[in-house]
DNA sequence: TATCTTTATGAAACAATGTTGCATAAAGTA
DNA sequence: TACTTTATGCAACATTGTTTCATAAAGATA
């Protein structure tokens, strides 16, 4: 695991720091689920708030997460599955978020269906951010 | 205008206070264009802050008012062009943000096109959150 | 209109969130 | 090891949002 760890830090050009080593655990040990800076504060033991602001900041512009934009009032962070670089981001799948448990998931497996834009609007981001009852929450 | 303003504050079971009324009206001549805080402020003359976030929330609660999910960091709201009220809002549209400008719009004329979910997950609420150059920006 | 009840406003105090500057520590490099 | 560069931790600051409460104003009643 460390050894995953250290290969993708070096793989985005990011030194190999105790904190971004946790940090990174984190994420992948949370798979498609978004973290907000809560969860995140949570997960870490003893921590330094600026340090992971500042963190989350570098993996961001490395292209190692992005931001879940899931229509909720924290911003979530999750990992890139693609080959996000530090030059730009392919996260382009929807995120949904659970109005009963407060999870954000990462739908990557879903592609955001085409639409028509009015005359000389240029498209370039997209975000789909959806909200319901997860999985696991309608099963109870 | 000044009716119009205070047929809409009734119609939504609001006080029709000077604060609404000029609040109201900042929003009819936005038309769809969404409006952060900032820009809001900008707009009224002198104003409390704290009255502000009460207001908006009164607004959005009313069904005047809906926040316009545009992926950045900014919350920003546009009126509602349908029939919402305190009981539920239906404004499945989506927003565009200019990174030239940085003026939101709200798209009505575009409905969001449908997609298929996963199994066991429920869809209550659903946003679109585009970003590019806009139509003014994209003329010069 | 005068009176009453309910709700909105404005001010202050507080809480939460995010940013900047700087000295020190640690990572990478030779 | 010695050197250079970058990250960390802390303090101070800035911005954003919330709570409390006394007062003002709106709507309702008579
Ligand atoms: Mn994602
Ligand atoms: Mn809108
Ligand atoms: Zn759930
Ligand atoms: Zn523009």
């Amino acid at each position: 695991m460390l050894h995953k760890v250290d290969d993708i830090l070096s793989k985005h050009a990011l030194r190999r720091t105790a904190f971004r080593q946790e940090l990174l655990k984190i994420f992948i040990e949370s798979g498609s689920r978004a973290l907000s800076h809560t969860d995140i504060e949570e997960a870490l033991g003893d921590h330094d708030r600026i340090t992971l602001y500042r963190t989350l900041k570098s993996f961001q512009d490395k292209g190692l997460i992005h931001e879940a934009v899931d229509g909720g009032k924290d911003t979530k962070y999750a990992l890139c599955q693609n080959q996000c670089d530090v030059h730009h981001h392919i996260d382009h799948h929807p995120h949904f978020l659970c109005e009963s448990c407060g999870v954000t998931y990462c739908m990557d497996e879903i592609k955001i269906p085409d639409f028509d834009l009015p005359r000389n609007y240029t498209l370039k981001g997209m975000h789909l951010a959806l909200s319901g009852t997860c999985a696991s929450c309608s099963k109870v």
